[in-house]
DNA sequence: GTGTTGACCACAG
DNA sequence: GCTGTGGCCAACA
């Protein structure tokens, strides 16, 4: 049988961001806009953040790399707070809730 | 099939 | 620097 339902839960769309964010290095982070022009869809920033909320559920997925374009935090499914904890823990320090996206942004 | 919402982005005032 | 408006995309009622 090779059918393979996989995950139902999760659509295409949700998968191909988680797999641009695996690509992201520990120290590294990228956002909205630039990752969904990785996915062909230059415009299609608010449909990623969708994705990862509606599937926050997966550990997989290091949310807290993505941050949004003018560097600020952006959201976290599980709060703010939680998502500069998580970017302290990669050498990342957060400045009054912004992020240098010069010097931490993925290329 | 339509309308609303949302972890966004860019531009104008 | 902040607010308001328009635009694009996907999921949900």
């Amino acid at each position: 049988m090779a059918s393979k339902k996989s995950k139902p839960h999760i659509s295409q769309f949700a998968q191909r961001v988680y797999r641009q964010l695996r690509r992201i290095p520990a120290g590294r982070v990228t956002t909205y806009g630039d990752l969904a022009k990785r996915l062909g869809k230059p415009r299609g920033a608010q449909a990623i953040g969708q994705a990862l909320k509606r599937n926050h559920s997966i550990p997989f997925i290091p949310c807290h790399r993505v941050v949004s374009a003018n560097g600020s935090i952006g959201g976290y499914a599980r709060g703010p707070m939680h998502k500069i904890r998580l970017l302290k823990q990669e050498n990342i320090y957060v400045e009054k809730g912004k992020i240098d996206l010069e010097k931490y942004k993925f290329h």
